[in-house]
RNA sequence: GGCGACGUACCCAAGCGGCUUAAGGGAACGGUUUGCAAAACCGUCAUUCACGGGUUCGAAUCCCGUCGUCGCCUCCA
């Protein structure tokens, strides 16, 4: 079995094939630190996170790049457009670089909490300012830009090959009716390479065009090429960036080093609500804070109201429940629906762990070892073929429902209960990312005291529960749940765990 | 107007030419278990894949048309 992608590039799937053996560098496009993310980026990233993960898992070293932009990505294409980053920093009366760093952390903290692993590298555009002008000066020297009064723009009918990516054409994109006509262009699809700077402009650099500021598209090829090199394995990023802004990135990028940038390109779909696409322009978007505490938008102004809060490792259960490439639609009764899942296949992995004696010792007997060997070569099928994370989900839940039987039928040994532990943790924990080590040792992990009060509780409600005394016993039970403590009588006595 | 994607059960969602007379999750309904719950387990739940044609020995999967939804062409993950 080989892994197989489906490259917007080409438009289909392709088996993926990396410039070096054995190595892969993946660059996807980072966040505009300048407010906190929102839904649409944890899918993003999410989606990208397993992708890395696999990769790894199937024995690549992988370099994972993901810029941060923190300067350059303007509010619109006209002369008038601000700068996103220095117009916020104005409103909120922060210098640029506070505001970079407020988001910056509040972005970590969020992908962080979804249980994405942070990229090796992080570069961020203000930081490279001199690579950029390089860049631009070379795109100069072979002709592919120039410079108007303090700015440069690139010149697209330089680039016969512009629009492959998106399957635009130049001749049809002139008749867009949007494109706001800007004089200093030859081209109207031409865009700015380096944006020439007025005085009040909070943020600019020297260059040999004067002040300014580079252009948001340059810092993709800049840093991605820094880090990476002049072709990189895999480009990933949101599907509506793939035009103009990966189209521009191959055209600066290809035109300067004269070699192909990406070899793929994925991208990820978008998150909508109602149906309806969500995006920081159009105001309905959910950020991933409000969506922890639980507050989505409710009225027709998108205003968060309180519903309930979810964990977040059951957005991004959630998440991958679809494929990276389909959209996916948000709202609370899918998340509720997605939270019983993802706490059926805690159960089990719970389970397991409850039974699991370290250290475990005794072999894997044959009935477990075939189970296994079935869960990963349906698991690795479903993710080979193009990170298909909803049929790996599939199979983790098939997996369980076997785990399910033979815990119901009786004693398992040890040996099986670690090799199963061991499964769910590379699968589910390693390449998913939805469980965790503390997954079902939720006891275990609580304070001293807290568990020993909750252990006193349970011993003290199951005399009365010989006792027949059910009306104590059950009052019990519910104040607890009330509490967020969920008491389960089984047969092997009562467990409790936090809801 | 140009480019592109999607339409699978009550809901979500895989499948992309034969392994599928369509995975998995949620909901629902029976049953086992339980003092009652919860959890877990067993069973039921699409001969059918928006609609109409066509290609093929064979189509949810390929082609054409129709309808519908969405995205990009302007900032956005």
């Amino acid at each position: 079995m080989a892994l197989v992608v489906t490259n917007t590039l080409t438009r289909r799937k392709e088996e993926f094939k990396p410039l070096r053996e054995g190595f892969v560098g993946m660059y996807v496009c980072g966040p505009t630190v300048y407010g906190h993310s929102h839904i649409g980026h944890a899918k993003s990233y999410v989606s990208f996170d397993v992708i890395a993960r696999y990769l790894r898992h199937i024995g690549y070293k992988v370099r994972y790049v993901q810029n941060i932009t923190d300067v350059g990505h303007l509010t619109d294409d006209a002369d008038s457009g601000e700068d996103k980053i220095a117009k916020r920093a104005k409103e909120e009366r922060v210098e640029p670089m506070e505001l970079v760093e407020t988001y910056m952390r509040s972005y970590f903290e969020d992908m962080d909490a979804l249980n994405a692993l942070r990229p090796d590298i992080s570069p961020r555009a203000s930081g490279h300012i001199p690579e950029q002008i390089e860049l631009v000066k070379t795109l100069i020297a072979k002709g592919h830009a120039y410079e108007v009064a303090g700015s440069v723009y690139f010149d697209v009918t330089s680039w016969r090959r512009y629009g492959t990516l998106s399957g635009q054409r130049l001749d049809e994109m002139e008749e867009a009716v949007r494109i706001d006509p800007n004089e200093q262009k030859r081209h109207p699809s031409d865009f700015a390479l380096w944006k020439k700077a007025e005085p009040q402009h909070i943020m600019q650099w020297d260059s040999p065009w004067g002040r300014g500021f580079p252009g948001w598209h340059l810092e993709c090829s800049v840093m991605s090429m820094k880090y990476i090199g002049p072709t990189l394995d895999i480009h990933g990023g949101g599907l509506e960036n793939s035009f103009p802004h990966h189209e521009d990135e191959i055209a600066q990028s290809e035109a300067a080093t004269g070699q192909p940038f990406a070899r793929y390109w994925l991208h990820n779909n978008m998150v909508t609500v109602k149906g309806k696409k969500m995006g920081k322009s159009l105001r309905n978007f959910i950020t991933l804070k409000d969506a922890f505490a639980g507050k989505f938008p409710q009225d027709e102004e998108g205003n968060p109201t309180p519903i309930r809060p979810f964990r977040p490792m059951v957005i991004r259960y959630f998440i991958l429940t679809s494929h990276y490439r389909n959209p996916l639609d948000f709202s609370v009764e899918a998340m509720e629906a997605a939270e019983k899942g993802l706490k059926r296949l805690e159960a089990t992995v719970g389970a397991i762990r409850k039974r699991l004696i370290e250290p475990a010792s005794g072999e894997v007997s044959p009935g477990a070892k075939q189970m296994i060997e079935e869960l990963k070569s349906g698991f690795t099928a479903q993710m080979d073929d193009d990170f298909n994370s909803a049929g790996a989900i599939a199979e983790l839940f098939k997996f369980s429902a076997k785990v399910n039987e033979s815990l119901e039928a009786g004693e398992v040994p040890q040996g099986d209960l670690k090799a199963i532990d061991a499964a769910f943790t590379e699968l589910a924990g390693g390449v998913l990312g939805i469980i965790t080590a503390h997954t079902g040792r939720e006891e275990e992990s609580s304070a001293s005291i807290e568990k020993g009060l909750l252990d006193l509780m349970v011993e003290t409600r199951n005399g009365l529960r010989k006792a027949k005394q059910f009306q104590l016993s059950d009052q019990i039970r519910n104040r607890l749940g009330e509490m967020g403590v969920q008491l389960e009588d089984g047969p092997e006595g009562t467990k409790w765990k936090r809801v």
